[in-house]
DNA sequence: TTTCACTATGCAAGCGCTTACATTCATCAA
DNA sequence: TTGATGAATGTAAGCGCTTGCATAGTGAAA
């Protein structure tokens, strides 16, 4: 919209024959305009096709209502449904969405919480809790309204809406235990920089350490992408000593991991149980369907939506926070020994 | 960023020492600055975490390096990696994009693109060619740079980036006999207000056509969903006269079929063949993974955006037009007869 | 030395909107 | 009738930035 001959409000209150601030009340606070002259007004907008000047009205009000999401990646699912519900909520209260990713990088996701800022974002989601003391330091320096998702900090000075990793990682481990399984391998992402990743690691060591006869035979790391996860299969079970069920610490890495295991031979979960984590829509296509943990995307995105407008229209200073619980979706990955 | 102490240019040119202007300058043309001066500007911006004021810039600039896309969904990832090469080479120039969908809807659509407009947006990217009077008049009366995608109308006021939809349909049809099929049916996305899917089933119906011992012995329509496309593909197997083959109008839908297919005890492709359209990620994810058509979303999304910059930047009125072309990726889902 | 061309910088006028404050006018109680 | 009250509208001062124009300063050519 840069037509030069785009009409202003000074062209709307010359045909409705009011001054320019009637009309900027008309539009903002029509109970502040009587009926008739509101009318008018309504008309000259309509005749004149008059659609407010955004860097005027975001000048005037120091306000864009805008918000912006930087995710670590757009490439798979994982943060799809979440963010889905995020823009859908703050949509519903006339806030713009814009998104940013990160690639899983800290220095990449300092440039991009700059550059939304600079495309005027009121207030920032942004996901998981760790980053650089310099990035901390911004969002502090600048009191940027911000919130923290798919985590839940107990400390810190962020609010955050999400689940606590630690814990369903924990969860899913004992599932598998419970089934059985004492030969343990896992496949993470890559834990620098990425607390998500790190937690749910903690908690399945933690889960194994709790039963005395079960050992991790081995962990890998690696992105998040069906290859590289295939190929950290291929590596654990390559070692002398075969694990019977695979943790993987994201949906896509254990489709990776069984699109491997196909290449292998290896059926699923017959000679190889596998688990996943978060539940995204992947996980329901494969055959068979994957065994993972339910990440509730939805009330999540939701929450973090009104966390970040109560921020920005009522308490400024606030820290809040919500954790929500994750659940096991037992499907055909996991077989009972 | 509401911040009511947030620095502004004045405050970075006070401590630089210089005119608001200089700063500005440094900012916008730094070889309008000279190198000490510049240093200077610099270290000052610096130490403020001086960030631009979004509506100022606009306001001034009457531009906001903002583009909109309006894509009828996120839900499956159909749209995704063209996105992903739009944005960036947007990012790229400078310029940040802000996503809308329509759902498939032309009133969704249309309240998408006077949202998006209203935040600010220079121009826009949009799916398709075929839309509303109302929203065409729209576009034209206020002159909006627009670039069409996924499309490439051999006629009418708009530029557009995009491939052969028709001809598609009529090339992976024409594979499909090529394997000796002859008993086909097809399940296709919601043709009314779709003009892809439209000219998809076009494409397939004239591929047919050309082939006289072939017949087309059912058509289901549905949304772009595994679980109604499962119905459908249940639907054309319940007839008495059953198909070798399922040629489908995305991929979605020929993983839905796929996954219908197993639920039914089917054999793919050796009871039944079925073929998709598009080649996204989960194309590949599939047992067997998927014979598709592909289309170049990543050049399709990269040329639409310099498309849409050079509208911005250079020829406001031009209409340019860019067609791609689509192959066949022959995977494990389409058997010889 | 003077003049010219050119570069580096400052000055100040907006861009379109919102909003505190001022003004007008009708209504109503005393 | 009068003054108080409050609703409806107007006036005008910015919001932070860009940019055309003016000015000062520099070195080279005459």
């Amino acid at each position: 919209m840069r037509d030069s001959n785009r009409p202003s409000l000074k062209d709307v209150a010359a045909l409705a024959g009011v001054s320019t601030a009637s009309i900027s009340r008309c539009i903002n606070s029509p109970h502040k305009v009587a009926g008739p002259t509101r009318q008018r007004i309504q008309n000259a907008i309509e005749t004149l096709g008059y659609v407010p000047h955004f860097g005027g009205r975001a000048l005037a009000r120091n306000r864009t209502n805008t918000i912006g999401a930087i995710i670590p990646t757009m490439d798979n699912a994982m943060f799809a449904s979440g963010l889905q519900a995020f823009q859908e909520t703050l949509s519903a209260a006339g806030v713009t969405l814009l998104v940013g990713s990160s690639n899983y990088d800290p220095d990449q996701e300092f440039k991009s919480i700059r550059s939304l800022l600079s495309q005027g974002a009121d207030g920032l989601l942004l996901i998981g809790a760790a980053r650089p003391e310099k990035t901390q330091a911004f969002l502090t320096q600048h009191a940027i309204p911000h919130v923290l998702a798919w985590c839940c900090p107990k400390t810190g000075q962020s609010s955050s809406v999400g689940f606590d990793n630690q814990k369903s990682g924990h969860d899913i481990t004992a599932h598998v235990l419970a089934h059985g399984h004492r030969k343990l391998a896992v496949i993470c992402g890559l834990r620098e920089g990425n607390d998500r990743a790190t937690a749910r690691v903690i908690g399945i060591k933690q889960a194994i350490a709790a039963q005395s006869d079960a050992q991790l035979l081995g962990l890998e790391e690696c992105k998040y992408s069906f290859e590289e996860a295939g190929a950290a299969f291929a590596q654990l079970l390559s070692s002398s000593e075969k694990p019977s069920a695979v943790i993987c610490g994201s949906d896509v890495l254990a489709v990776g991991a069984m699109l491997q295991a196909h290449k292998l031979g290896l059926r699923v979960p017959d000679d190889i149980s596998i688990t996943g984590f978060d539940d995204i829509s992947l996980a329901r296509v494969t055959t068979p369907s994957l065994t993972t943990v339910r990440v509730p995307q939805h009330s999540m995105g939701r929450k973090a939506a009104e966390v970040l407008l109560a921020l920005l229209n009522q308490e400024p200073g606030q820290i809040l926070r919500h954790e929500l619980v994750t659940s096991i979706i037992d499907r055909g990955t996991l077989a009972r020994i």
